[in-house]
DNA sequence: GAGGTCCGGGCAATCGATTGCGCCGGTAGA
DNA sequence: TCTACCGGCGCAATCGATTGCCCGGACCTC
């Protein structure tokens, strides 16, 4: 815990010197053997800058806040080794937190930002909050990338490239020949899962395929939003032969669900999801699925931020590099 | 972005009286009119205090480092909310961590704290870090509280109680007649593997059954390890009718592999697991497992940290309470 | 010999909040 | 009238690191 005046002190010379050559301060007039004083002394006492001194300097704290709704979300977890990495390139720590709802998260995100605990946010938006509140939870000053969703002039944006996604599990389907195709879908207003239905509504039509709105269930992403989606498409009236499901963890419950309701899968029914997490590897049988780029997804909001921090401005972006690819498991067959 | 200076003006006081009013500090004698004056501008000014400010005066940084081996494992993410409510509580952030094995995280955990980023830091252990390593890992003056493994001496430690959790589920399977009971255990060196095995062990001998040492395999915690065990458990001369899996991921892949195999779970196999995540529940057969507090477990681990940041002892607990409790489902059943 | 230049470094302000101590004016008690 | 005391508030140091500016001496040049 040794300061930079211990340093100083043990070089016999003052504080600013050793500043400038511990900085590496090539503008700085000091003599080589000074130079070697200060290092060994800084060495010898096992200095470390002090990060609090230098955020009240320099006005920045040097972390991120990460702010999902879920953090047991496997998603989320892929997501935020890309942010990680990202953040340690450039020297910065990720913050944890947590963003209530309006009115009781009204202003926090100004606070954190305020307070100068983050230099900026990476913003993950919950399902259930709409546009004007999310807007209430961003203050007027704030940075902040949002992840997966958009708010143009508000903030930047990074978000995957969920049509492609959703047109990629569509027309797997569709290539192997099936013309009923279902869709469990997330729940209405989020851009993701609204980008991802468009997806699957362009692709069918242009197979010239029909969408009959029963086979079409808005659930959620969650496992037993998918499970309970099933007894509403295999009630339809001409039941789908397959289904694209809009989340790997609702595909999961689905799939659960259709085993109970003695539908054998792919026999009976191909199953197709979008993203790809070790539990889609995992399952019995292996989900066959479209694996986005969730990590690059992390790497490049936190990224976009970053930049922005370094003056750039914010940017909207969408990660379509490394493109969906389609990886064929056990859970498709053709019809 | 208002600083206190800025509201001291604003309300026509020095920041001496501004900072006593703001922060409630009533041994300080300050009109009542001043008073009102101070927080009115402190209000319009959407006065913040500065955290960096704060943190270098106090030399502390109001934040915990997290650092785990693998955020996208489902066990972390239900501890992680656990340590989150604690450090909120205590008007802590949360800082998410890597630390790399020796030797170049070597001293890692010391730079962390010593720049002042953390005040303290939680340290879930790698499988493949030894004793040795960890003591090399940790600095001499690092407040460092493990989760799920310990080092005594060097360090303050929580854990669940992983011998009761194991002891249950064992025991459940010997109540439903099981007699040839294997034990799909985690790496041999890791704690909380060592402490799960032990209580199968005891539970078995306190039966009066005997284990072939071909029904234990140390595999690891995630879900390949699991379906890697299955053959050397079904190519066993005795063949055991049901299963302990020590961690819920392991239990997965092991559920899919006998799927694969042929060997139904549960009318062929019984198969009980330690830890108890959406998956467990999603999954079909839906498996029974032991639940054990993991959202406590964080909670614990977090508050023994910050107790001890404010001067109590570093402590090693055991997470007891709740108890660990069977979660019957169906991947279990009577021989 | 006077003035200029370069070298090697130190002084002190700054970032924002906190806090021990001291100052000033007024009132009460002696 | 003088002293003591108290209410109300400001001064300035402090937490560490950074950085613009200045200073003293050596050396050089005309």
């Amino acid at each position: 815990m040794a300061t930079l005046q211990d340093v100083a002190d043990a070089a016999g010379v003052s504080r600013s010197v050793a500043s400038r050559v511990l900085t590496g301060d090539t503008r700085a007039r000091v003599s080589e053997a000074t130079r070697t004083r200060v290092r060994d002394a800084a060495e010898a006492l096992q200095y470390v800058p002090s990060h609090r001194a230098r955020a009240l300097r320099f006005r920045r704290s040097g972390a991120v806040g990460l702010i999902v709704p879920d953090v047991t979300n496997a998603v989320f977890a892929d997501m935020l080794g890309g942010v990680q990495d990202r953040a340690r390139e450039a020297g910065m720590s990720v913050l944890l937190g947590q963003v209530d709802p309006p009115p009781s998260g009204h202003g926090r995100l100004r606070e954190l930002v305020a307070a100068g605990r983050v230099d900026g946010v990476l913003l993950q938006r919950r399902e259930d909050l709409d546009d004007a509140a999310l807007a209430q939870v961003l203050g007027d000053d704030v940075p902040v990338v949002l992840i997966n969703s958009r708010l143009p002039g508000r903030a930047g944006s990074v978000v995957l490239d969920d049509v492609a996604g959703a047109r990629l599990a569509t027309r797997h389907l569709v290539e192997l020949g099936h013309e009923r195709i279902g869709h469990l879908a997330g729940v209405p207003h989020h851009d993701t899962a609204v980008r991802r239905h468009q997806g699957y509504l362009e692709t069918m039509a242009e197979a010239g395929l029909t969408v009959a709105p029963e086979w079409v269930v808005r659930a959620g992403w969650e496992a037993a939003a998918g499970a309970a989606a099933v007894p509403l498409i295999l009630s339809a009236p001409r039941r789908p032969t397959a289904l694209v499901v809009s989340s790997v963890n609702a595909a999961v419950g689905a799939v659960s669900a259709l085993g109970r309701a003695g539908v054998r899968v792919p026999e009976d029914m191909s199953v197709v999801t979008v993203l790809d997490t070790w539990v889609a590897q995992a399952w019995n049988p292996a989900l066959t699925t479209v694996r986005l780029p969730l990590r690059e997804l992390g790497r490049t909001a936190c990224g976009v931020l970053i930049e922005h921090l370094g003056g750039t401005p914010l940017r909207d972006l969408v990660v379509a590099d490394p493109a969906p690819r389609l990886v064929l498991r056990e859970s498709t067959r053709a019809l």
